[in-house]
DNA sequence: ATTCCACATGCAATTCAGTTGCAAATATAA
DNA sequence: TTATATTTGCAACTGAATTGCATGTGGAAT
């Protein structure tokens, strides 16, 4: 029972070790952003299903070892997310309108109280703000 | 020639009228909030084709006629913009996550600099914020 | 009022992301 | 090692949205 970082996060969300778990954990640890379903499934093995992707996704959604944005063209991309401090994961994205990138502004803070400062009608509950900038990325701007 | 609000608002974004287009401005004008594809199909006359449906809103996006938001399960909903000032279309929205219903904060303002303020890479150029809050509306609150 | 044609529509077929049901396989605790 | 709750694999399905193409039409030009 070797605790490497990857059975450590999923000991931690209580999940089962299996290969395909421990792949996609692999697969988003090394990217440089977040990724669709279908990207994850192009770089695991060669005949791995992809409703077991998608569920192990669904699972670390919920378990909070991922967390998802939606991308340009309403695709889930998934990322890696701080399993310890679960409000790391509502950081802004950025999203590239030429190249499609998306990028976690990991470091970026929502400020405090910035839903209730829009204006949000009384008694409404805000949970959590979705913040996604479109631009264009250093390499495809200008 | 009547010049009745439809058909000024067509005319100003050099569309044609049709029934459907015509038909979708209605619906959406008179709507609480932003409406899915099917939605509006249902509310249009029987028989209407969905791919109409779909490519007038596709043309309404791009003219600005209208504006597009995810709803909860990335699915697009369109509500009528100002055509006027298209700066009026990049408003927060609303999602609760109990009843899925979507509203437009129209008169919220995104704080100006607010991407900057974020801390986005050296070169990279924001166009507009997505703003989506996530919540539970005053109906579905405690 | 009539003509004409770029633009808009209708239909059928297709794509693509994601889901569901269920039987077989397997990770882990006992 | 065994037992069982979980997970996987397969096949079939759903639902939003798109595409190709032949037909129809709004409205400017005549």
């Amino acid at each position: 029972m070797a605790e490497n970082p990857i059975d450590q996060l999923l000991h931690h969300a209580k999940l089962r070790r299996t290969p395909v778990r421990a792949g996609v954990i692999d697969i988003l640890q090394s990217a440089k952003g977040p990724l669709a379903a279908a990207d994850i499934l192009a770089k695991l093995p060669p005949h791995t299903d992809a409703v077991t992707v998608y569920r192990t996704l669904a699972t670390f959604v919920t378990k909070k070892v991922v967390h998802r944005v939606r991308g340009e063209h309403n695709v889930w991309l998934f990322a890696i997310g701080d399993t310890e401090n679960p409000a790391r994961h509502r950081h802004p994205h950025f999203v590239c309108e030429s190249c499609g990138k998306v990028e976690c502004l990991h470091d970026a803070l929502i400020p405090p109280r910035f839903a209730q400062s829009l204006g949000v009608s009384h008694g409404y509950k805000i949970r959590y703000s979705e913040v996604i900038l479109h631009g264009r990325c250093a390499h495809c701007a200008d």
